[in-house]
DNA sequence: CGGCATCCTAGGAGATACTG
DNA sequence: CAGTATCTCCTAGGATGCCG
């Protein structure tokens, strides 16, 4: 499992929270940005920087690499020159979008602004 | 200090995201937990914390002042001797609770072991 | 282009002791 | 009973530099 923005000890989680256990998976910072990005099609590495340009290149990587070992996207390394990487949504990664999407909504409805 | 374009705190989202913006409100390490326990009435300071036994008093004053912060419950102080206090959800918390509830099931659907 | 390897820091979380 | 007041510690996240 990914180190997310939810502070673990170890491998445990509290009381063995399902939701918790969901948090840490979409948890991360830019997380749902970068899952909001590849659904738009904006799914390769450089792109996806200049669409955030307040996270810097290691951010982003580690970020991926969080999702990519939960399993919610997969890396597609074309033998390119130069090259090129692409990132898409896996099955199990698709089963969380209607969750964000709710979070969405609700965001919307509820912060200050925007 | 701050020389690149913002410094980042716990008030600026990432691309104002609502999603992160309602992470924020749900994501620290026990507010699931401490939503559930209101929820099904463990609803007091003493009881919360017996059931969950790997958070220290702090910590759980701190989660429950931010969830009141943000509105999420509401504090109910009794003038009893001894003291007592309950918290409730309230209707804004409650507009949560949905979302809760489908991360809840996802996590049972995907969570390994448990 | 798309990364690692390094190093650093802010602040969330924990432990402990004291209080009305 | 239901908290504050401190202190320490850990880790997610950020800033750079180099590399195939």
């Amino acid at each position: 499992m990914a180190k997310t923005s939810v502070r673990k000890n170890k491998d445990f989680n509290p009381t063995n929270c399902a939701v918790t256990f969901c948090m840490n998976i979409i948890g991360g910072k830019w997380k749902p940005v970068i899952i909001h990005l590849i659904r738009n099609n904006t799914n390769r590495y450089s792109l996806m920087l200049k669409a955030m340009p307040e996270a810097s290149k290691q951010t982003l990587t580690n970020q991926l690499r969080e999702l990519e070992a939960d399993g919610v996207i997969e890396r597609i390394v074309f033998a390119e020159v130069p090259p090129r990487v692409e990132y898409k949504i896996t099955a199990y990664g698709g089963s969380l979008l209607p969750i964000i999407d709710a979070m969405r909504v609700w965001g919307r409805k509820h912060m200050p602004g925007v």
